[in-house]
DNA sequence: TATCATATGAATAGTATGAAGAATAAAAAA
DNA sequence: TTTTTTATTCTTCATACTATTCATATGATA
């Protein structure tokens, strides 16, 4: 008389840009649920989650593919296990927010203004610097993938949705050029950033055509070695796009105020 | 006739300083036995495992066990398994390298200079904004932390081994009062790079007081909440590190070097 | 005959389950 | 207060079965 099956286990229809994590599997739709429910705020840090048979029963899923999925949110720095215990949530300070499953579930709810001055906080600090260091050190192979990407984003520059992609892949590539592999990681970062843009630039009638002189001017000046000039360029274009997200959220926020006083 | 324990099960000995992953169990040793061998380089990008039926027997470990480890390493970036084809090195663009143990795998070795230049590259972009945000946001609470643990790397400066905690107190109380989450998550960088300045520091007769008039400089401009003073004066700190690592790289390298021709 | 589609089979990871073990917090006893 | 016991929970192992995918062979068709 199990009652299996009480959640369906569909996986969340998760944003998908392009590099997103590939994992596949039943146990990788167990991590995001649960994983989802953690950093939403649905297990407290310090609060135990069900025991592992409980735990089964409700996912309907066997305990080999539940400890797969507490072993990977755990190796993210989310739970801990220990016996007699239970599986804890920890800390949200040991959380790694820079895993980009993390990244995906802290924002996949939806922003507050918070949320968005902190993820542009850090974009400021890095992609400036990386497009100087870009304009140092790009292979000639690399300047042409960042004028490939730009020619597409021109392109396609009035459909919201496929701009998305070649957008994506423009800072991506400024990430790489700096030959700094731990820069590159933070490309989750730049995805989740935009993935907001896109979302919310409903509001944003011109679609994202606006942006393409920022980007030319950050193309431009990483091509011809300037490396301040690719730095200031492109801390302008994070400005305007902080900016664009800033106004948007506020108008969310603003309509959603007024219908729940109207109802 | 099974051949087990062929890899004895004992854990890296992993330098501890403070916050690293708490991770135990015997499925943490062989996450940490694959992972450190595919970031070194034993099994390239692109490149099979073992099968799951060899690993066991290599490891001496149950299936359990190993599937575990191979879903954290997946949740990591390393690798990407399926049927048939079996688990798959994954391209090193798509390593998380801000992890904490793909962090310190990387690293673990032993660092060339070129290593060195990418982490303090990100450390610079990083610190001396943070010290800026830090100057404006911190609480009196987290002033006293700051001060607290400036005040224990005075008292024991002499003694390198007791100087490394309150080092990397100091640095990552600096990330936490930005009260920015994601760069909360940049602890562990901070950590990878003390850990190095420390295993290569016997060079450096003296011990770190050097550094201390540097890092009080810092903690008096964030209590005065002079932004600007502490993003510099963090910034100098950060210069005067990497010096010291590099010099001391330097020197292992060329002793290396002398040592080899010697024999 | 050559080519394409379709079945068959083998290899591998994926999932499920039962049972024994070890660790530890809490309760009970000394 | 200290020690011992107990119960709970994760941990590990072993094994059976399933699902997926690639390679090969087979057969139909042009």
């Amino acid at each position: 008389m199990k009652n299996k099956k009480l959640f369906s286990a569909t996986r969340l229809p998760r944003f998908a840009l392009a590099t997103a994590g590939a994992a596949s599997g039943l146990h990788a739709t167990v991590v995001d649920q649960i994983g989802l429910r953690i950093v939403q705020g649905d297990f407290p840090p310090g609060e135990a989650l069900p025991t592992a048979d409980d735990s089964t029963e409700m996912l309907g899923v066997s305990r080999t593919v539940l400890r797969e999925a507490i072993k990977v949110l755990a190796g993210k720095g989310l739970v801990e296990s220990r016996p007699r215990t239970g599986t804890r949530v920890r800390p949200r300070a040991d959380w790694n927010f820079l895993d980009p499953d993390v990244l995906s579930w802290r924002y996949a709810a939806g922003v507050s203004a918070d949320d968005v001055k902190a993820l542009f906080e850090l974009r400021r600090a890095i992609e400036p610097m990386s497009a100087a260091l870009a304009a140092q050190r790009a292979t000639p192979e690399q300047v042409a993938d960042l004028n490939a990407a730009l020619a597409e984003m021109e392109e396609v520059c009035d459909d919201g949705e496929r701009f998305a992609k070649p957008d994506l892949l423009f800072h991506q590539t400024i990430l790489r050029m700096t030959g700094n592999e731990l820069i590159g990681s933070l490309a989750a970062l730049v995805e989740t950033a935009l993935i907001m843009s896109f979302r919310l630039s409903n509001d944003n009638p011109g679609g994202q055509r606006h942006s393409l002189p920022l980007h030319r001017e950050v193309a431009r000046k990483i091509a011809a070695g300037d490396g301040a000039g690719a730095q200031k360029a492109l801390l302008v274009l994070i400005d305007n796009a902080e900016e664009d997200v800033r106004r948007s959220v506020e108008n969310r926020n603003r309509r959603r105020a007024e219908r729940e006083q109207t109802s």
